[in-house]
DNA sequence: GCGACAG
DNA sequence: ATCTTGTCGC
């Protein structure tokens, strides 16, 4: 999308199995490789990536929006629809009121109204931006809705393709399987490693 | 040991 | 995330 109009300019979409299981904190080995494939199908370069997903608002300042930017170089924003982890006071009840989240004594993100009276969504600074500026693309971003415009389109483009394949194939895509597919393709020395107590201290 | 826990 | 039932505001 551009900015500050919002108009979309590309819209691409990436198919495939997940291998991964979602674990809290670990949401990036799932669903990076299917962000990764879309993105590589987008012609023009993006200065700013916005991910459903935490920054740095993470136990280990890694949220999928941290670690793509990374992986890329580019800067990015994190938006998540809950906290993962944090602490934070509830924000005014006016849209573009925030409050900050923070963790261990480190400001780590900022709960934010983007819709009056609803419940705010969590911005954090992915990679190659700061807080501050997080929040106003943010803020900047949304319109009527309560999760910014890019995050928005990105939910209706995925909804419309996963229809137009349910009803072409006959079988639908069992979208909730992902549980099931993930457990036949995951080797089990894999799950038993992730599924332990903080793993990257191992 | 118990509770928390992005999508 | 998905699913189901019911309610509130434009």
């Amino acid at each position: 999308m551009g900015f500050p109009r919002l108009e979309i300019l590309e819209k691409k979409f990436f198919v495939s199995q997940v291998v991964f299981p979602y674990i809290p904190g670990l949401l990036s080995f799932r669903e990076a490789p299917l962000l990764l494939g879309a993105l590589a199908k987008i012609r023009r370069e993006p200065d700013i990536i916005l991910f459903d997903g935490q920054g740095i608002a993470h136990p280990r300042r890694m949220g999928i929006a941290t670690h793509l930017g990374l992986f890329l170089q580019k800067p990015t924003i994190g938006c998540a629809k809950s906290l993962l982890v944090g602490k934070y006071l509830h924000p005014g009840g006016r849209k573009g009121s925030y409050s900050f989240l923070e963790d261990k004594g480190e400001v780590i993100g900022a709960a934010v109204r983007t819709r009056k009276e609803k419940k705010p969504v969590f911005v954090s600074p992915g990679d190659g931006i700061d807080l501050m500026t997080s929040i106003e693309i943010v803020l900047r971003c949304t319109g009527r809705y309560r999760l910014p415009e890019p995050l928005r389109q990105a939910h209706l483009l995925v909804k419309e393709i996963r229809e137009e394949f349910e009803e072409r194939s006959g079988q639908e895509i069992p979208s909730r399987l992902s549980e099931g597919i993930t457990e036949g393709h995951v080797p089990r020395y894999t799950y038993k490693y992730f599924s332990r107590r903080e793993p990257w201290k191992r």
